[in-house]
RNA sequence: GCCGGAGUAGCUCAGUCGGUUAGAGCAGCGGAAUCAUAAUCCGCGUGUCGGGGGUUCGAGUCCCUCCUCCGGCACCA
């Protein structure tokens, strides 16, 4: 089976942080389950480019707009390594291989009929070079960045119609009601689509960096129409000379945070409609990473810096304490504090530990050999069915909840320690077989849980699957040593 | 204002179709053990399940109402 997961594209006009590492590795993580199962997965993330803020930063620092977009693309691609994570594509809508596709499908959507010239009006800044929306009007109609009056203004673009798919999209949320995870953003998203939908505008006549309205070159694409089909266009050239389009289209699966919602639960099906494709089969929408409860924001200076966290603990450190801390899918609070309580009592006492104990009594008890005894039923039912559950989590985007099923076999397994105190089953003779027994039946466990918790902690899991698929077994350096 | 979500132990939260004494983790206290990164394991909770009302043999779980918090309500890339 195809499995083609994606990241929102992200705007170049701001800096990597947290939340968009965030959204990277949960795709990640599925990614990387998937190929585990042997799914065949396409993984996408990248950059959006176009639109007014980037030209003005650009020119606010005197260089050309591409020149800027390369330069902070190029910070995004970065990020990548950092956190571990492996997409077989980074697009940039700035490619030209995605630019002529975006013409194309427009042209197709206008030959359609789904494209209009409109008049769009509204309360305009001339410093901004954009309209203003009723909530961005400072008091005495003036602009909120540049407190100089605003003009009326009207323009004429072309418009989609998107009030035509107002049937076909109910009809879609009524049928699909998986259609967008979790249930809630379903409904949000359906409850906007019931309050009535318009056109709207798809081109801009203020600015030039964006791609050219193929049948108008005065005007150019309205980012969001631009930038959402990436997830279309990128199939037709990540591999040179090969189109993956008939093997990975529709999207399995679109992860992004709830403040995109709109525009791919709404707009992007509207879309595909008119162009006449497949619509993706899943989007799920997770929340907010809060620091202290509160949003992240520099100035309250209580953000979790990834980048201190990476450096410090390493990257699957942070990867397992953001989906461990946060249930996926709700905003949840993060701090350095928890992330280092999870950290120490987690990841080193319980699974590391686990891992240390194991290795360091195989190879003192059975000189590193590891005894060809079978799981203990005690423990083979719980182990047997973990694979499953697990798979069965993902395949709902429940990446908190696997990690829970997870944890317990962690916890079940210390606790199976305890239980058959090997160290003394070591100094009695009789006990030898169910020495055997315990020893075969942690190192199954420990590969059991590894095998799941990979896509989590891919080179911890990675470290540790060797060290257990050695022909000897011998103790390794703390997996996650304490500071 | 309209729509949606949330309010459960000190903290963070889980509670599927209503059904046995409401659970987990963390923190705290006590104990056991010594294989291990002094890591583990066991024991210890008098919680108005936001308030009130209702349905029911039975409600954290359904209905009504009120309070508090959060989000959405269109072109913000």
């Amino acid at each position: 089976m195809s499995y083609y997961v994606t990241t929102p594209i992200y705007y170049v006009n701001a800096q990597p942080h947290l939340g968009h590492a965030y959204t990277t590795i949960a795709a990640d993580i599925l990614a990387r389950h998937m190929r585990a199962r042997g799914e065949d997965v396409f993984f996408l993330t990248g950059t959006d480019e176009h639109g007014e803020p980037v030209a003005l930063a650009a020119e606010a620092e005197g260089v050309s707009p591409q020149e800027l977009a390369d330069r902070n693309a190029e910070r995004f691609r970065a990020l990548l390594p950092r956190i571990e994570a492996e997409p077989d594509f980074f697009i940039r809508t700035s490619d030209p291989e995605h630019k002529r596709r975006v013409s194309e499908v427009l042209e197709r959507v206008k030959e359609a009929g789904h494209v209009y010239k409109g008049l769009y009006e509204g309360w305009y800044c001339p410093r901004c070079a954009d309209f203003k929306t009723d909530t961005e009007i400072a008091a005495g109609n003036t602009c909120p960045i540049h407190h100089i009056e605003l003009t009326w203004q009207r323009e004429e673009n072309w418009f989609f119609r998107l009030s035509a798919f107002q049937e076909r999209l109910e009809a879609l949320f009524a049928a699909q009601p998986g259609f967008v995870r979790p249930g809630h953003r379903h409904n949000e998203a359906r409850s906007f689509i019931e309050s009535g939908l318009r056109d709207f505008s798809i081109s801009r006549s203020s600015i030039t960096w964006g791609i050219p309205i193929p049948w108008d070159p005065d005007q150019v694409v309205y980012v969001w129409f631009d930038a959402l089909f990436n997830y279309y266009t990128a199939l037709g050239f990540a591999r040179p000379g090969e189109d993956l389009t008939a093997r990975f289209w529709p999207a399995t699966l679109h992860v992004m945070a709830k403040d995109i919602l709109k525009f791919h639960t709404v707009f992007w099906p509207a879309m595909l409609m008119a162009a006449e494709l497949a619509l993706p089969e899943q989007i799920y929408v997770h929340g907010y990473l809060l620091m202290d409860g509160e949003k992240m924001s520099k100035s309250l200076g209580n953000v979790l810096d990834p980048f201190v966290i990476i450096e410090r603990f390493g990257a699957d450190a942070l990867r397992y304490y953001l989906f461990r801390e946060v249930s996926f899918g709700s905003d949840g609070s993060v701090s350095t504090v928890g992330f280092e309580t999870r950290y120490e009592t987690e990841l080193a006492n319980e699974y590391g530990n686990l891992a240390s104990r194991t290795l360091a009594m195989v190879a003192r008890y059975r000189d590193g050999a590891a005894p060809a005894a079978e799981t203990d039923p005690a423990l083979a039912g719980e182990l047997g069915s973990l694979r499953a559950e697990v798979a069965a989590l993902m395949d709902r985007v429940e990446l908190t909840q696997a990690l829970e099923v997870i944890w317990r076999r962690v916890r079940r397994l210390n606790r199976y320690v305890e239980e058959r105190e090997p160290w003394k089953q070591a100094k009695d003779p009789d006990a030898a077989a169910a020495l055997d027994v315990t020893l075969a039946s942690l190192i199954a466990g420990l590969r059991a849980v590894t095998r799941e918790l990979a896509p989590y902690l891919p080179a911890m899991a990675a470290r540790l699957t060797a060290a257990l698929e050695a022909p000897r077994l011998e103790p390794i350096a703390p997996l996650f040593p304490k500071p």
